[in-house]
DNA sequence: GGTCAATGATTGACGGGTCAACTATAAATG
DNA sequence: CATTTATAGTTGACCCGTCAATCATTGACC
């Protein structure tokens, strides 16, 4: 049938896609999709554990850990201990790491535009609903 | 702006929904995207070269070897040297690959179904066109 | 025909994600 | 108060992708 056809199609069109857009991202603005993210909800939070930090971004726990300790490094970010629970670590943007993230978020609004050339406001409605409900229709799987 | 708001929030859908759709579909129907996508394009071709499958499948020649190899080990694909050409090896489905891949195509169906439920013709042919304008607002970076 | 470049495949190192096992701390329960 | 259970974070093993280096084979060119 060809309406079983094209859903598969539209799966193999996601998928493309966003093998495409990562590296790009990520040559284009200097940062990977994931860590941006993350610096981005640093930036407006000013401090946070690491479990909501993980929430928000929905990713493994073990990749929160990984990527706080590599921007550690590079010293975009700070880590103490919660004095009233000490098995939480909080997390913070340093000095270093807010001036950083102006220039990131400048990249990523050229690099989302360049995506969406084109593409009129109706479009940009049209395409989030649609790409919420599937985001719906897959949650409970 | 709001726009810019949107752009960005759209970019965020599009990553977070694959890092959804990934595990879920591995989940579902056994088998990575990927590497369904490789079975189904040797179904269709009964033999074929590594490197064509790396074209059509758009993965690093590495990766291509990894999963050939993988499968060579769970028996569902042979491969043999081109004796025209010593530097090719040809890939192609036992017998056991071709009744594996049916079932898996079968999981696909569900979930693709599952994927795009409550979507009208019309709002597929629009997701897909969308999602391949932005395919190539992004091709050439 | 011998050298040199191009091609196909493989491997190793790396980034980024998952899951499962583990540690340390805190909270709950007897 | 001691034991159990839950929670936060870390680590290790693995999957999947990339890039860069390597090897064997083939083809081209002097």
């Amino acid at each position: 049938m060809k309406m079983d056809y094209e859903a598969s199609a539209i799966l193999y069109q996601l998928l493309c896609l966003n093998k495409q857009i990562s590296p790009k991202f990520e040559r284009c603005t200097g940062i990977s999709p994931a860590r941006l993210e993350l610096l981005h909800l640093l930036f407006e939070v000013d401090e946070i554990s690491q479990t909501v930090l993980q929430k928000e971004v929905h990713i493994d726990s073990a990749a929160i850990t990984r990527h706080v300790q590599q921007m550690e490094v590079a010293g975009m970010v700070e880590r103490r201990r919660n004095p009233e629970d000490q098995r939480v670590t909080f997390v913070k943007l340093t000095e270093l790491g807010r001036e950083k993230i102006l220039a990131f978020r400048q990249e990523k609004e050229i690099f989302t535009k360049q995506l969406l050339k084109d593409f009129s406001g109706d479009d940009k409605t049209r395409i989030a609903e649609l790409l919420s409900r599937m985001q719906d229709n897959i949650r409970e799987l």
